[in-house]
DNA sequence: AACGTCGCCGCAAACGATTGCACAAAAAAT
DNA sequence: ATTTTTTGTGCAATCGTTTGCGGCGACGTT
């Protein structure tokens, strides 16, 4: 071995005992002499000897390793929930190896399989975009592998989910937008295909309704790809003409909310006098932008947090969510800035 | 196995063939019947074989996993060249194992213990704030263990390191204010202590020698804790007496610019009419902010890659860089945009 | 007919650790 | 003094894969 790593065999040799009784005496088991313990711990000391966790691995078929999926890291929010799923599995003595599918099925379906050969103990999900059949996660689950599922939710009738309440997000920024006196609100929402666009959405027409608003189709624009570029050349339509110009904007996303900010001042529209906007995530720019932009903040650790909580305790048979599937809903939380507040 | 993941011994049971015969027939190794290898094949996708990496692992005492360790995933900066990192990663069929240390000696060593008892082929470091003593690293490395350093520099001679020319960088953005007019300049600076802080302030003391302006110690002020709000009231200092007030800033980080920025709104300041502005560091929301702040780009997702292919450069022994240790030096980019530029 | 060659394959050890079982020696019970 | 129990340890198989070595039958050559 490259670095030398004493192994139990090492021990063994030097001791001249065998290294049953070696792997015994690390382990303390009952019917070794203290003398002999004695021994082996201090010359395993000596050594610096780490028990070699590919060998346990194979031997236990357990790796204390988990996956991680996600779209990508560079994402304020996921790199928060990495930052919480690292935390809780680092005090585990768990590993957590990474992959980023940049969006893409392909590298999903890949990544799942390398870490398969790699024994994970479980997985810990945010599929992609381009994700729409789930059967590579429900196959595995079929065999009880252990999956949590995270901020986009699979169309898989008994999968383990951690989301955020993304219905109850958006309405409290439309009710918000509402009690600030707007009236023509628009939302800049998210791809069709994912489920928290579609909360997101719901949360907007319910807050329309509960405010005597009648929602107005043509003021929901999709803005798929996320960019600014795409939200700014968005609102530019929807705002250039005087007549009838909506008054307050609803993104999907921080990112969007930037770009409808930019394009609102271009055309000379002041922010929050003439248009409320709020966004959705909180990124890091929001509060530094000008004015700041209020956003529902999506508590990213915690989720991260939960989901491998729950993963662990599924690995440890402790708890078994697949059987009585449970859905972790956590809240969000509107912060309410200076782009939003004309009161 | 829980997964009842099909093993070369399931195949060579079926076919009554030893395992070996169906190793070798998997890798195409000569001296197998193509009938042989055919049926194998045949089967071996039939039952959806893959590898046991682990068992792998053991038998060549080779993972295909390298560890990170970074101080945290939620900077920005840090999210993009585990970004680059994975990419690379990926490309190559090997793994990620990540750990953050949140700038804690403590961790960082025992993260690095379990990673090096996962057998990982090698590591690649951006250390702790807690770090002194590089005793840790450099005893691996005297064991011939490959590791990279980016970012952060360790004090061992030896080291293979990735860095970005900060002198260099911010020489370019106060070179870039003087030629925009702006005579006094002043530097918001970064912790005394930091490497990358001291490089900063040399390559702003050396433009303005070279642009013909006497560095004035008064205009170097230190924010050491990277906040907005230190930076807004240090601005606000600065800039408050209009008597023969200073015309720009450059600030060792985005987050300090965006505060100064504040301030200078705050006091009415028009930017970059009355002040210029230039930050560090690029980040996301740079360029969303009013006016679009100017900035030094450091390119993180290129760090992760060449650190990460010359970490697997020494693994497979292409090249010894620790005989003549290299440490590469990554361009700066001045992005410039609205904050500096009034010609 | 005897021998060499070649194609195809299996045996067994190895990687490092664990663990059921057996076994020897020492201690205790009869 | 013999049997039983206890104490401490070793053997060997196992996890899944690779690989050096050797074997065996079929063929070709003299």
């Amino acid at each position: 071995m490259k670095l030398g790593q004493a192994t139990i065999k090492d021990i063994a040799r030097e001791l001249n005992v065998s290294s049953s009784t070696v792997s015994r005496a690390l382990k303390d088991y009952p019917g070794i002499s203290d003398e002999t313990k004695r021994k082996v711990k201090e010359l395993a000391d000596k050594l610096n000897y780490r028990p070699n966790a590919v060998a346990l691995s194979l031997r236990k078929s357990k790796s204390f390793t988990i996956g991680v999926i996600i779209p990508e890291v560079v994402h304020f929010f996921f790199s928060t929930v990495i930052s919480g799923i690292e935390e809780v599995a680092f005090a585990n003595n768990y590993n957590v190896i990474l992959c980023q599918t940049n969006e893409r099925l392909d590298r999903e379906k890949s990544s799942i399989d390398t870490m398969l050969s790699n024994q994970i103990d479980g997985l810990l999900v945010s599929y992609s975009k381009e994700t729409t059949d789930f059967e590579h996660f429900s196959k595995l689950m079929d065999l009880e592998f252990p999956i949590v599922f995270f901020d986009r939710l699979p169309e898989i009738s008994n999968a383990v989910n951690v989301t955020v309440n993304d219905f109850e997000g958006a309405y409290q920024a439309v009710t918000h937008l509402i009690s600030q006196g707007y009236k023509k609100i628009v939302h800049l929402a998210g791809p069709k295909n994912l489920a928290i666009s579609k909360k997101r959405k719901e949360g907007y027409i319910q807050a329309l309704l509960d405010g005597g608003i009648t929602p107005d189709e043509s003021l929901i624009v999709e803005c798929a790809a996320g960019t600014e570029k795409e939200s700014f050349d968005v609102t530019i339509v929807l705002f250039d003409n005087p007549e009838n110009r909506p008054d307050a904007i609803f993104a999907h996303h921080d990112i969007v909310a930037a770009g409808a900010m930019m394009a609102l001042k271009s055309i000379n529209l002041r922010i929050p006098e003439d248009v409320g906007l709020v966004g959705y995530s909180n990124w890091q720019f929001s509060s530094m932008i000008d004015p700041p932009l209020s956003t529902v903040s999506q508590p990213g650790f915690k989720i991260g947090e939960t989901a491998i909580t729950m993963l662990l305790e599924m690995i440890d048979k402790k708890k078994d969510y697949q059987k009585e599937p449970v859905h972790v809903v956590l809240d969000t939380e509107l912060l309410i800035r200076k782009s939003s507040v004309r009161l």
